[in-house]
DNA sequence: GCCGTTTTCGGCCCGACTGTTTTCAGTCG
C-alpha cells in the first residue's frame, strides 16, 4: 500500500488538534505540529524512504515514538491513538476549533459544559443565548462566533488565497498606507513568497500612531475592522481578505520586521538561538539583560546572534540558521538573472497573441532568446500543431530570426506525451526545433507505476528537452498526478533531461520542495512562464519566487545561462 | 513528544489585543 506523505501529516496534524483540545502538554501537541511540517516539507516520499530502509527518525523534529506512529500508518493506513481520540472527542470540534476567535480551550469548554460537537450545535447555542451565559464567554464573543460561522459557511471553510491573487488585492493599499506613513513593508508569508497566503501582514513606523491606526482603518475597501490598538490593528477587505498593520519605532523595524515575517518555526529558532547566547530576542530587538544589541535592521538582528543575513524565502525553518551560522547560504537567483522563457504560446494555438507581438513583450523585458513551444495536436481544445502546420511556424520563425537582431527566438513545441510514453509529434519534425518542452495533459489518472514509466519512457526520446508543469498540480483546485518525482530527477539527469518551474500562479510547479530536490540531485531546471499572453511574461517572478524558496542558485536554472550555454546543455 | 557546545531529564518563544474581568485567560501571529 502507497501512503502518500499528505496522509501521514493530515493525521498527526488531527491527533495535534484533539490532544489539543483535550488540554494536552502543550509541548506534546507542538511536537506533533513540527513533525507535520517537516513532513510537509519533504519532497521525497515517506513510504520509499521506509522501503529503502532509511530511519524516518533521523528527520528533524521527529524521533523514535513519532517514527513509530508513522510506521504504523504506513503498514495499517490507520493510527490507533488518533482512532481512540476520535473516540474521546468528535473529529467535527477541530472544525469549530479552527474559526477565527476560537481555540482549543473555548471548544473544550463549549463542548463539555454545552455538548457542542458541530458548527450547527455552535450556532444554535449562539443564537439561544447558552453561550454568553458561559463565565468567560459573553455578548460580544457570542457576536464574534456568529459572525464567523457565517463568514465559515459563505467562503465553503477555510481558504488561503494564491500569491498573485493577494498581490493584486494588496498592492492598492500599499499605495494608500505609502502616503500616510514610512517605510511601509508587507512582511509574513507574503514576503516569504509561499505560495498560497492565509493573509497580509504590514509594517510600518510613524510619528503619530492614532492617526496613522486612523487612516488604516477607515481605508475605502475596509469591510471591517477586527481589532484596533496603538500599535496592531487588525481590519478584513471587503474582498474577504485579512490585513494586520503593525506600527513600530524607527530604532526597531529590523527587529519586527525580522519577527513578522516569520516563520514561525523560524522565529522560534531565533530565539533559541539567542537564548543559547544569553540573549532574549523579540520584536523590539536582541537584548543582553537591558542592553540593546541589535534592533533597526535585520541584518544586525542576524549578525548580533552571529548569524549572517538570511533571504525571507529561506526563512521556512528547513536547514537555513545552520547553513547561515556555516556561512554555506546559497546566493539565491534573482528576476535580474533570468534570460529568456523557455515555455510560451502564441494564437498558433491558444495563446492570444502572434509571435511577433509575444516577440516584442519579450524584447520589452530585455530577453536575449525567447522559445515559442505552442500545442501539438492532441490538444485539440488549443487547435495543437500538427507536423504541417508546425513546419510553417518554424518557417516564420526562420525568418523572424532573420529580421530581429537582439533576441534570439527559438522554434519550439510544447508536446504531448502519449500514454504509452511516445511523444504526439514525429521525431522527423522535433529534430528540426531549438527546444522541445514535453507535458502531460491526459490520462491523468494513471497509477503511480504507470504514470512514472509514461514519462520515463518519453524521456528516452533523444528530442525530449524539459518536461513542463511536472506534477500537473493546480493550486486549491486539482491534485497533480500520482508519480515518482524522485526518480524522474534522477533519471532526468542521468538523461540530460531537464523540468520546469512553470510560473504560472495558478501551477506554480514543481513546488519549493521539488526544486530543493532537484538542487540535491544536481538536477538544473528551467523557469519559465506557460505565457499565453503579453501580460503573462511578467509571472516569471512568481516561478523565480518558488525556485529561491528552494534555495535555487543562478547556476542551477537552465534559463540563466547564455543562449549558446544553453545550446550546449539541450545537446543530449 | 523532542532534544542535547549545560543536560538522557527538564526544559521547550514572546508580546499585543480583546473581552470579560477587576487582574487575567484566550487567541493570534
Amino acid at each position: 500500500m502507497v501512503i502518500h506523505n499528505k496522509e501521514i501529516s493530515d493525521k498527526l496534524n488531527e491527533v495535534a488538534d484533539l490532544l489539543d483540545i483535550k488540554g494536552e502538554n502543550q509541548f506534546r501537541v507542538r511536537a506533533y505540529r513540527n513533525a507535520v511540517r517537516t513532513i510537509s516539507g519533504l519532497s521525497g516520499s515517506i513510504t520509499e524512504m521506509a522501503e529503502e530502509g532509511k530511519d524516518i527518525s533521523s528527520l528533524p523534529g521527529i524521533g523514535s515514538s513519532m517514527a513509530e506512529k508513522i510506521d504504523e500508518i504506513l503498514k495499517t493506513g490507520e493510527l490507533k491513538q488518533l482512532k481512540n481520540l476520535k473516540k474521546e472527542l468528535p473529529d467535527s470540534l477541530i472544525e469549530i476549533m479552527k474559526l477565527e476567535q476560537m481555540g482549543p480551550q473555548r471548544t473544550k469548554i463549549l463542548h463539555d459544559k454545552l455538548n457542542i460537537n458541530t458548527i450547527d450545535d455552535l450556532k444554535k447555542a449562539a443564537e439561544d443565548g447558552e453561550i454568553e451565559e458561559l463565565e468567560g464567554f459573553g455578548r460580544k464573543t457570542t457576536k464574534n462566533i456568529l459572525r464567523e460561522i457565517e463568514e465559515y459557511s459563505k467562503k465553503g471553510g477555510l481558504q488561503r488565497i494564491k500569491i498573485s491573487e493577494a498581490e493584486k488585492q494588496i498592492k492598492p493599499m500599499i499605495e494608500y498606507l505609502k502616503g500616510k506613513m514610512d517605510n511601509v513593508t508587507i512582511a509574513g508569508s507574503y514576503r516569504r513568497q509561499k505560495e498560497t497566503v492565509g493573509d497580509i501582514d504590514i509594517l510600518a513606523t510613524g510619528k503619530n500612531p492614532d492617526k496613522a491606526m486612523k487612516d488604516f482603518t477607515e481605508y475605502e475597501e475596509v469591510d471591517r475592522v477586527l481589532s484596533k490598538g496603538e500599535t496592531k490593528s487588525s481590519i478584513k477587505l471587503r474582498t474577504g481578505l485579512q490585513v494586520d498593520l503593525r506600527l513600530v519605532k524607527k530604532r526597531s523595524f529590523g527587529a519586527a520586521l525580522l519577527y513578522f515575517t516569520g516563520s514561525k518555526a523560524h522565529s522560534i529558532a531565533l530565539r533559541k538561538t539567542g537564548q543559547n547566547k544569553g540573549y532574549k530576542v523579540n520584536e523590539y530587538g536582541v537584548f543582553k539583560g537591558k542592553k540593546r544589541l541589535a534592533s533597526k535592521t535585520e541584518k544586525a538582528m542576524y549578525e548580533a546572534l552571529d548569524l549572517t543575513y538570511i533571504e525571507p524565502e529561506l526563512r521556512e525553518s528547513r536547514g537555513e540558521i545552520e547553513a547561515s551560522r556555516n556561512n554555506e547560504l546559497p546566493a539565491l537567483i534573482t528576476l535580474e538573472d533570468i534570460k529568456g522563457d523557455l515555455h510560451t504560446h502564441t494564437n498558433f494555438t491558444d495563446g492570444n497573441y502572434s509571435p511577433e507581438e509575444m516577440i516584442e513583450a519579450a524584447q520589452e523585458r530585455g530577453y536575449k532568446y525567447y522559445a515559442i513551444t505552442d500545442h501539438s495536436k492532441k490538444v485539440a481544445m488549443a487547435r495543437g500543431l500538427d507536423e504541417k502546420r508546425l513546419g510553417k511556424q518554424i518557417e516564420r520563425i526562420d525568418a523572424l530570426n532573420d529580421k530581429i537582431k537582439n533576441i534570439k527566438i527559438l522554434k519550439g513545441i510544447e508536446v504531448d506525451i502519449l500514454e504509452d510514453g511516445t511523444l504526439d509529434l514525429s521525431n522527423d519534425i522535433l529534430k528540426e526545433l531549438d527546444i522541445v518542452v514535453c507535458s502531460v495533459h491526459y490520462n491523468r489518472n494513471l497509477s503511480k507505476k504507470k504514470q512514472t514509466k509514461r514519462i520515463l519512457k518519453a524521456m528516452d526520446n533523444p528530442y525530449f528537452n524539459i518536461l513542463a508543469h511536472p506534477t500537473g498540480r493546480l493550486i486549491g483546485e486539482r491534485r497533480g498526478y500520482d508519480v515518482d518525482m524522485e526518480k524522474i530527477m534522477k533519471e532526468a539527469k542521468d538523461k540530460g533531461c531537464f523540468l520546469e518551474i512553470n510560473s504560472f500562479p495558478d501551477r506554480l510547479d514543481l513546488n519549493d520542495a521539488n526544486a530543493r530536490f532537484a538542487k540535491e540531485t544536481g538536477l538544473k531546471l528551467s523557469i519559465s512562464t506557460d505565457a499565453h499572453s503579453k501580460g503573462h511574461l511578467e509571472y516569471i517572478k512568481y516561478g523565480v519566487a518558488q525556485a529561491r524558496r528552494g534555495w535555487l542558485e543562478k547556476d542551477d536554472v537552465l534559463n540563466t545561462h547564455s543562449w549558446k550555454e544553453l545550446k550546449k546543455l539541450l545537446t543530449r
